[in-house]
Formats: C-alpha cells, structure tokens, sequence
DNA sequence: GCGACAG
DNA sequence: ATCTTGTCGC
C-alpha cells in the first residue's frame, strides 16, 4: 500500500501501519529555541488549497522562517482520516524551509482520534520530529469544563484512556484540545501552547501559519505558486 | 437504527 | 475548511 490512500480501507491499513511508529511520552525538547506552525487554507469551492508552515523563535516569538505550498486536497474530509488531505501538501512546504524546526504544532488532534493516530501523530512519525495538536474543536473523548482562568485545564479522556487535556489559554475564553503527536510529552506539550498562546486563544504559530496560507489564496503576496 | 464527526 | 451581519468589549 502507498504512503497516499485512495480509499478508505487503504487508509485505515496506513494508520494501523505507522501508528506503533509513533513516541507519545518522550520529553521532547525541555527548552525549544524554534517552533512551526502549520494551517491549511481552502478556495471556495475547496477544490484548490495552500498549506503554510511559519517557524517561530520561542522566546521572541517572532516569524524566522516560512514556506507555502498549493495543491489539490489529497483526500475527501472523513474524520478520522483528515490527515490524508492536507499531508502532502504540509510535507511539501515543510521541505521548503530553510530551517529545521525543532517541534511541529499541529492545527488538528495527535492521540486524541479514535483510532489514536491524528494528523499531529502522522506529521512527527513523517517527519521524525516532536510534534504536538492543538485542536479547536473535540473529535472524541469527554471532559469536565477547565477552571476559568488561563493555565487551567482538565483531562481529555476517551474511554479508559486520557488522550489529551482541555486547556484554557485565556481567561474566560473558550479552552483548546491539546495532545500529543510524536517525541513529545503531554505535560510538556500544555506548558509549550500556554507559551505560544500568551496573547489569544491560539498558540501564535497556528495563527502566523493561518495568515500565511490565507494570504496565499488570497493572491496577496507575489512568490506563491505551487 | 440514529446521531456525531479534527479541518 | 468556507459562506456571512451585526454585536459586545477592550
């Protein structure tokens, strides 16, 4: 079977066949000095996307490096199997960089997916990278509603096992679904979103990522073909 | 059987 | 994801 299915079946055998592949409790970097972003953006009409990775100085939190790529989505929207969609076109950028990042923030789930291998997971076994998801809207599992105040979060749990943490990055605001995706652990992976969301409600890399691949479709900057 | 269902 | 108006709040 290839690495791209073109079926359904042929798709739950990949992730049955990467998922042993994947490290979910290593550290990961205590410290990272650079992270990526990584967003996909569609055309009206969907039929046309462009996938952008911004890679972040962690302490400055400043864009250091980017890259964008455009494409067809590589397969229909099934949950579950969302990451055979937007994956060619995110490895495709990611191999445009100049730079190699030190952690992947993911704009989708890692373990938190019924079958534990979300995008966040595939993109670290692909890529060998730490990598972690942040997702805005739940896939599975259920949660008591996180404290109220930023830093606050509860635990992700889908059946008997805790995939992921609820977590709050701003007071009184909605919280996000964070989980782990590769070589990195999910304490590790809370405090490094909380980091990178020190100002909205998601970390400033899903946000760089989402500007840059929008801008794309958009036509707003000049080098952008793919 | 019926609804839910990352982006 | 994308399509959309007004509205509440800093």
């Amino acid at each position: 079977m290839s690495a791209q299915p073109t079926s359904v079946a042929e798709a739950l055998r990949v992730q049955d066949l990467l998922r042993p592949l994947a490290d979910l409790v290593g550290p990961g970097p205590v410290a990272p000095a650079t992270v990526a972003g990584l967003d996909v953006a569609y055309a009206e009409g969907g039929d046309r996307l462009a996938a952008a990775v911004t890679v972040l100085d962690t302490r400055t939190l400043r864009v250091v490096d980017q890259a964008v790529a455009t494409g067809r989505p590589a397969f229909d929207y099934v949950p579950g199997l969302f990451a055979f969609r937007e994956l060619p076109a995110l490895l495709a950028a990611l191999d445009r960089l100049t730079t190699r990042p030190e952690v992947l923030v993911c704009d989708g789930h890692g373990l938190a997916h019924p079958r534990r291998f979300g995008l966040a997971c595939h993109l670290g076994v692909r890529t060998d990278l730490p990598a972690i998801g942040v997702g805005k809207t739940p896939l599975v599992g259920v949660w008591e509603p996180p404290g109220e105040r930023r830093g606050a979060w509860s635990p992700l749990v889908d059946g008997t096992e805790t995939v992921g943490r609820v977590l709050r990055t701003q007071d009184g605001v909605k919280p996000v679904f964070v989980s782990v995706g590769h070589r990195m652990s999910l304490a590790n992976a809370t405090e490094l979103v909380l980091a990178l969301a020190s100002r909205y409600r998601l970390p400033e890399t899903t946000r760089t990522a989402d500007r840059l691949c929008r801008a794309t479709l958009t036509g707003a900057s000049p080098a952008a073909r793919g």
